[in-house]
DNA sequence: CTCTGATGGCTAC
DNA sequence: TAGCCCTCAGAGT
């Protein structure tokens, strides 16, 4: 469900909705309570995302810290296969650049609530919380529920490290030298570099979307071996997917298949948006070749044998 | 109404 | 490689 960008995008958005105040934080689930607890009263400081992996610091004050830093309590959330997060509130509980408009579902799709337009400010009361919600945070204007998290839960500054240490370059971050460590982290391993792109040693962030359309997008077979790809290819690889994934964090939605292959009437969403993933036996856009499918480590791989040598 | 799959990832064998 | 965790929309009966 969320890949990198989703949980980059979360980031923002929780930072300019609680970041430097005090949310009251529960767990209606109760399988948070105790964490809950312990963050709650606390004053949420700006979160952080590498890859897939959201962290946000609660301390008893306001401070700056950096990631993974002793002191504050982090709390470290993965979304798994599909953890969600949703919003309401109102009129001013807006993410403006991160969220794009306020009280959204952010998970596999984004999407208004029911009755956003009509809803004043005044009418606002915090809604009910599925059984399910895992932690809500709560603020004057608005709520932000979890629900279905792979993990969820504190840690403190070594733990955050811990999380980290297993982490490869994330695209989203591109710091310096990451381009390089990406081409020799794959270059190192035998393993078909399809699965390499989805391990988050290797590079933290992408998911089986980005894999497929990444890979065909700079023309290589996935099942190809880490080692057998050139450093030239793997370096166009590494861009493709710092753009491609910049974009779906700016857009909110992923949107690989190349502007010139978008048809002008498709047939559905996975014509309209993908160049290969979910688009087995379908024409190629480039070549007409049909779209192949296999299991490659258990998750389904999507790529054109024509046009992916 | 029931059933399945999904943009993940861990652990045990 | 298989089993397990976490949830629910949409497809199928």
């Amino acid at each position: 469900m969320p890949e990198g960008h989703t949980v980059h995008r979360l980031a923002g958005a929780l930072t300019e909705l609680f970041s430097g105040l005090r949310p009251k934080i529960t767990s209606p689930q109760g399988r948070f309570a105790q964490g809950a607890a312990k963050l709650d009263g606390q004053v949420a400081l700006p979160a952080e995302a590498w890859g897939k992996h959201f962290f946000m610091p609660f301390a008893p004050e306001p401070m700056t810290v950096e990631l993974g830093e002793d002191g504050p309590d982090w709390l470290h959330v993965h979304l798994g296969l599909y953890g969600s997060w949703s919003f309401d509130g109102d009129t001013e509980f807006i993410a403006e650049d991160t969220i794009g408009a306020p009280r959204r579902k952010i998970g596999e799709q984004e999407k208004l609530a029911e009755g956003d337009d009509e809803r004043v400010m005044t009418d606002w009361e915090p809604p009910i919380p599925r059984d399910t919600v895992r932690i809500r945070l709560a603020q004057e204007h608005g709520i932000a529920d979890l629900t279905g998290p792979n993990q969820c839960r504190v840690l403190d500054g070594s733990g955050v490290r811990t999380v980290l240490n297993r982490l490869g370059p994330d695209p989203l971050r591109n710091y310096p030298g990451d381009r390089e460590r990406f081409i020799s982290l794959v270059r190192k391993r035998r393993v078909p570099v399809g699965q390499l792109v989805l391990d988050q040693a290797v590079t933290a962030g992408p998911g089986n979307i980005y894999r497929a359309d990444c890979l065909f997008r700079v023309g290589i077979n996935p099942l190809r071996p880490g080692n057998r790809v050139s450093e030239a290819r793997l370096g166009l690889l590494w861009d493709d997917l710092v753009s491609a994934m910049n974009e779906g964090k700016r857009d909110g939605i992923i949107l690989t298949n190349p502007p010139e292959y978008v048809p002008e009437d498709p047939a559905d969403e996975d014509d309209r948006r993908f160049a290969v993933y979910h688009r087995t036996g379908r024409a190629c856009w480039r070549c007409g070749t049909k779209i192949v499918e296999s299991d490659m480590a258990g998750r389904r791989l999507f790529w054109c044998p024509g046009c992916q040598r």
